[in-house]
DNA sequence: TCATGTACTTAGCAACACTAAGGAGTAGAC
DNA sequence: GTCTACTCCTTAGTGTTGCTAAGTACATGA
C-alpha cells in the first residue's frame, strides 16, 4: 500500500504494542510478524526505533536472551503502564474510527 | 479526545479534503463543521496550514469572494487531482482499518 | 470606542515514521 | 576455512505533519 506512512503515525505504537500484548517477543519478530500481516511498508528500522521510543516510555519490561541462531534477542512484554497505554489507545483508535466513518457518510 | 495529535497525523488532509468534497466551502466554516463534529482538537491554526498545503499541492481550486459578516473568504473546491487524492486516501484508511481490526483480533 | 465574532496568514516547534550505515553473532555452502 | 546469508540490534539524521502563537483585517452592536 502506497502512501501509508503518515497514516501509521500515532498508530504504529499502538501496532506494537498490541502486537506485544498478545506474547512476549522481540524486535526481529515483530517486523516479520507486521510484513506478514501485510504492513510491508513498515521496515526493521522503523520497528526498532519505535520500541526503544516505548521502552524509553517506560510501558515495557525488557529481558535480553541467548538466541540459538544469531545474536542475543531482547524480549519485550507489557507493564501496567503499557497496558494502560494500549487501551487509551483503543479508545482513540475508535473514537477517530467513528468519526471516519460519520464524515464519510455525511 | 486527549491524545489524538498523532493519530490525526495524515488522516487530517483528508479529513479535510472529505468535508470539501461535499460542497464548496472555506477554512472558517471547515473549523466550525470539525468542531461539531467532536473533533474538537483540531481548532483554526491547524485547518489553515493543512488548506494551504493542499492548496501548494495543487489538490483545489481556490476563489476569493466577499463575506457579509467580515473579511474575504477563501473558498475551495476539489479538482480532479483533488478527487483522485480523496479516492486514493479512503484506499489507504480502509486498508489500515482493516489491519487493525485484524491485528486486534488476532 | 470597544468588545466580539468572522476570516486568513506566517514563523517556528515537537513528534514521529523512515533511511542509512554499521556491528556482531550463527549456520551452511563451497 | 572462508564466504555468504540470515539473524538481531543500535544510532544519527531527515522530511512530513499537526499544533502554537502572534498578528492582520473587516463588520456589527453595545
Amino acid at each position: 500500500m502506497n502512501g501509508l506512512t503518515e497514516l501509521l503515525k500515532g498508530a504504529l505504537e499502538g501496532i506494537v504494542l498490541q502486537h506485544i500484548a498478545q506474547g512476549e517477543t522481540y524486535g526481529y519478530e515483530i517486523t516479520k510478524y507486521l510484513q506478514d500481516l501485510g504492513l510491508e511498508d513498515i521496515v526493521e528500522g522503523t520497528v526498532y526505533t519505535v520500541l526503544l521510543r516505548l521502552e524509553k516510555q517506560g510501558l515495557l519490561e525488557v529481558e535480553r536472551r541467548k538466541s540459538t541462531l544469531g545474536p542475543q534477542r531482547k524480549f519485550y512484554s507489557l507493564n501496567a503502564a503499557g497496558q494502560e497505554y494500549l487501551t487509551n489507545f483503543w479508545a482513540r483508535w475508535d473514537f477517530l474510527a467513528g468519526k471516519m466513518t460519520q464524515l464519510r457518510k455525511a
